[in-house]
DNA sequence: TGTACATCAGTGAACGCGCGTTCACTGATGTAC
DNA sequence: TGTACATCAGTGAACGCGCGTTCACTGATGTAC
């Protein structure tokens, strides 16, 4: 049948969407393209007809899972009073909320192993999105010079995706509470005010 | 052919070491059993002579990972001069070389996003192992509770495993050696002295 | 306006491969006599 | 001391399943005339 005319358009940002989820949910090897394109009500047939291999999709996913990541930042700055930006962004990436949001949270956390053994081709974009997020927050941490707002930054946001996938990891939600709250209040301590 | 008494637990511990270093540089999905065995110039049958199935191995050869690494700790802290302990750890733990060896690493750094998705069973004996290492290690930290050090011990392998995690992410050499070094000096600053 | 044809997103059967698991077998050594 | 038998770590062919990928087909709509 044929359809509207983007209506390929739009069912392959659907299909993006949908993976950059279940990626981070699932990891990149678990039950793939015919149970992504089920949950579509599509037929897994089809899904060549919008991408060359899984690969592809994979590496759109992930840089989608950035996208959503960075406009979540984007919006918690906007709402933040200001001077309470950064401290706003720590709350809400160390949150209860995000710790049991595996599918639409942060893919440095939900992948970040996954991602050291990813073939280079993928990583360079992984790069690219860590460098655009270093430049979209930097400037609300201390210090005195760019560079050193950005070493700050790149700290901040390691340390953050490393207590995250702590927490994730841990079975027993008193641990995994603890792990979140230490690191939330450490890190507000170091770097605001 | 018949071997020495205590030969089959020699292949069992050889095949558990080799799935430790296999595991953190491979990921848990990867080239699996038959690969693990041809490295020790054994044949996939016989794993099932020393393992009731692929999930055993893994439980026991994570396990094997965090005892390397406990011991690697324990290395260090008898090497360290009084006072130095903790310093010592940190330089290790965020030096280019425990960042290029991963199947000889941390596992924590190796494996946190595969560890979240793994079955419960598992996962509890993670968190004893991670229990563990922070009694083994919290004493290095300031606080003047045992409350306030394991807290900032969690703080502070979490965040080093974030750091390791992302620099071993990154394809760019200088940006990796930009996390590690910054990580480094912001850790020994916040809980050296 | 009506008819024949082209298009192409989506379908679903089929294929191939890799990997976990099973199983009948091997053969060197230990034990019983 | 020699012979028959039992043991069991390890072998390698085979099986089954899941998953990525391919491909001939469908059928509603657009286009040409």
């Amino acid at each position: 049948m044929r359809y509207s005319p983007d209506h390929k358009k739009q069912t392959r940002e659907r299909i993006v969407r949908a993976a950059a989820r279940h990626v981070r949910q699932n990891g990149t090897k678990g039950p793939g393209i015919a149970d992504l394109m089920g949950k579509l009500e599509l037929t897994h047939g089809g899904f060549y007809k919008h991408f060359r291999n899984k690969q592809q999709l994979l590496a759109e996913a992930i840089l989608q899972g950035f996208d959503e990541t960075e406009n979540w930042f984007g919006e918690t700055l906007g709402k933040a009073e200001p001077g309470s930006e950064l401290k706003m962004i720590i709350e809400r990436y160390l949150s209860l909320q995000h710790c049991s949001d595996l599918a639409g949270g942060c893919p440095v956390a939900a992948l970040s192993s996954e991602i050291a053994r990813f073939p280079r081709a993928m990583r360079v974009h992984v790069d690219r999105a860590i460098r655009k997020r270093i430049k979209l927050i930097s400037n609300f941490l201390p210090g005195s010079t760019d560079v050193e707002r950005e070493r700050n930054c790149l700290v901040l946001f390691s340390g953050m995706a490393g207590a995250l996938g702590l927490a994730r990891a841990s079975v027993d939600l008193q641990l995994r509470k603890a792990i979140l709250k230490a690191s939330r209040e450490f890190y507000i301590r170091a770097f605001c005010n």
